[in-house]
RNA sequence: GUAGGCAUAGCUCAGUUGGUUAGAGCACCAGAUUGUGGUUCUGGGGGUCGUGGGUUCGAGCCCCAUUGCUUACCCCA
């Protein structure tokens, strides 16, 4: 702020964050400021993410950022990012209107689906690339603003969408490279089983919070945690089997089944786990590994049915992708009964993953092919014309403004890992001989513009 | 929201128990080379030491506050 005048600064969308104004803020980490090679980087694998869109066929959706308030959960509003409109009227008490950077992309899906249901077709997909805030503590692999890829289908509770989704998963993180992942797949009406059979239904939260834990705070852990919730001795020993389910994924279905003999509701989702599974059996995935995990409990606001989680086991890295599916999203929109499922990828941790791993192309940043320096007026006038010619002939070329020095001009081309330069000055331009000079070997020649254009192609 | 660590040049960092004019590497600019980069040599510009207060004859260093960054929690992509 403070940077664009007076006039300017009265436009601008000022952020609160706490309740304090960021001001004299030149550089703000974790905030996104991509640029050069980082850049290149990302569009490069925002593409490979953006091609599910057109194998599966949806439409593609960019929301506004600024969201609704009181849509997400008393938890996620503490992440959210506050907005103060800077308004400009001309009111003597400045207003602080209820605005705020959108949390996540599936809330403001759910408004643009109802506010535009007369219009839509159902089955309604859609897959969206943009930017997301959270007012959190940053550190590794928590940005304040990050970019989420969702994909997301509205209008069908068939199980072949669950499946779709982790295909799409597969074959994304595959084409990205990653070698060893896995899909975590849990069922919210197991865990609603499972509190019922030891009569906690009221309690889902924090069991399903607790064991989410497994992993990191081992049984023990766990063990005190549900104690100190209220649970008994007599809860944990029924819980026990379930949480250290063993075996492979047909094992484990069995042992659950087993254990939630009494609870319709978690034999249904049992059932359509093992649906999901048959599905994927029909079409093998190839790089993923497909893992019935009864400890993942994100999104248990709204999830319904199944829950995702995408881990990835080569990097330490949270979750690099989530989703799954909800019954009534639309509901807190005013449009009930419509049920919907969607996934996410977390762009900028997966970005993270793939630079730690070194997956993206050295070099993949240099698209200048040739460099035209020139020394005054005349140099840059007489240029043109080759600019234009090597351009047309599919040679990526770049004029350097005259003025500058030659040393500075082949400076400047050795430092962007141009390979190629043509130098234009008075001897050229008289003759039409023009010095061609191979930066690498450093060996000149003079041609003329067509001999360059034919060298070059040649190549 | 909880608990640590850090803040010195554009970047990465030194800076002794508190003591002259706060240093280095990289980057930048100029020259050696008036039309030639990447190697080399020479010189140069760059700092309210995050901000505000305090202790002291004297603070980059000690104390307090504040802001920001960062790591791990909570939670999440």
């Amino acid at each position: 702020m403070g940077k664009y005048g007076e006039e300017g600064d009265r436009l601008i969308f000022k952020v609160l964050d706490s309740g304090e104004y960021l001001e004299k803020t030149l550089t703000y980490k974790k905030l996104l400021d991509l640029s050069g090679q980082t850049l290149h980087q990302r569009q490069l694998q925002d593409k490979v993410l953006a091609s599910m869109d057109s194998k599966t066929n949806s439409d593609t959706l960019n929301s506004t950022i600024l969201a609704a308030q009181g849509k997400q959960s008393e938890i996620e509003s503490q992440l959210i990012y506050f907005i103060n409109e800077s308004l400009t009227s001309k009111r003597i008490t400045s207003e602080i209107s209820e605005k705020a950077l959108r949390y996540d992309l599936t809330v403001p899906f759910a408004r643009y689906v109802v506010q535009h249901q007369n219009e839509i077709t159902f089955p309604f997909k859609r897959f969206q690339v943009q930017p997301v805030w959270r007012a959190d503590r940053p550190q590794r692999g928590r940005y304040r603003e990050f970019y989420q890829c969702d994909a997301d289908v509205v209008g069908s509770d068939s199980l072949l969408n669950e499946a779709e989704f982790i295909m799409i998963y597969d074959e994304a993180l595959t084409q990205l490279g990653l070698k060893d992942f896995s899909i975590k797949i849990n069922n919210r009406k197991i865990l609603s089983g499972i509190a019922q059979v030891i009569d906690k239904s009221d309690n889902i939260i924090d069991l399903t919070v607790a064991i989410d834990k497994l992993d990191k705070i081992g049984l023990d852990g766990v063990t005190k945690e549900l104690l100190e919730k209220g649970f008994t001795d007599a809860d944990i020993d029924k819980l026990k089997p379930v949480i250290l389910l063993e075996g492979n994924n047909t094992e484990k279905l069995a042992s659950l089944r087993e254990a939630l003999a009494q609870s319709e509701i978690g034999l249904k989702g049992c059932d359509e786990i093992e649906t999901v599974f048959g599905y994927i059996e029909r079409c093998p995935l190839q790089t993923a590994k497909l893992e019935l995990d009864i400890t993942l409990a994100r999104g248990l606001n709204y999830y319904t049915g199944a829950i995702f989680e995408v881990k990835t086991n080569e990097v330490n890295m949270g979750s690099i992708g989530g989703g799954g599916r909800y019954d009534d999203l639309t509901g807190m929109f005013g449009l009930k009964g419509l049920t919907g499922a969607g996934i996410s990828f977390g762009a900028d941790r997966i970005y993270d993953v793939l630079e730690e791993l070194n997956l993206f192309p050295a070099g993949s940043n240099q698209t200048t092919q040739v460099l035209i320096c020139n020394f005054d007026k005349a140099g840059e006038l007489y240029s043109l014309p080759l600019l234009q010619q090597l351009r047309r002939n599919n040679i990526n070329t770049e004029l350097y403004p005259a003025g500058a020095k030659i040393k500075k001009q082949m400076e400047y081309a050795n430092n962007k890992n141009i390979p190629y330069v043509v130098v234009i000055g008075g001897d050229e331009m008289q003759t039409g001989l023009l010095t061609f000079k191979d930066m690498a070997s450093g060996v000149q020649e003079k041609l003329t513009a067509d001999e360059i254009v034919a060298k070059l192609n040649r190549d």
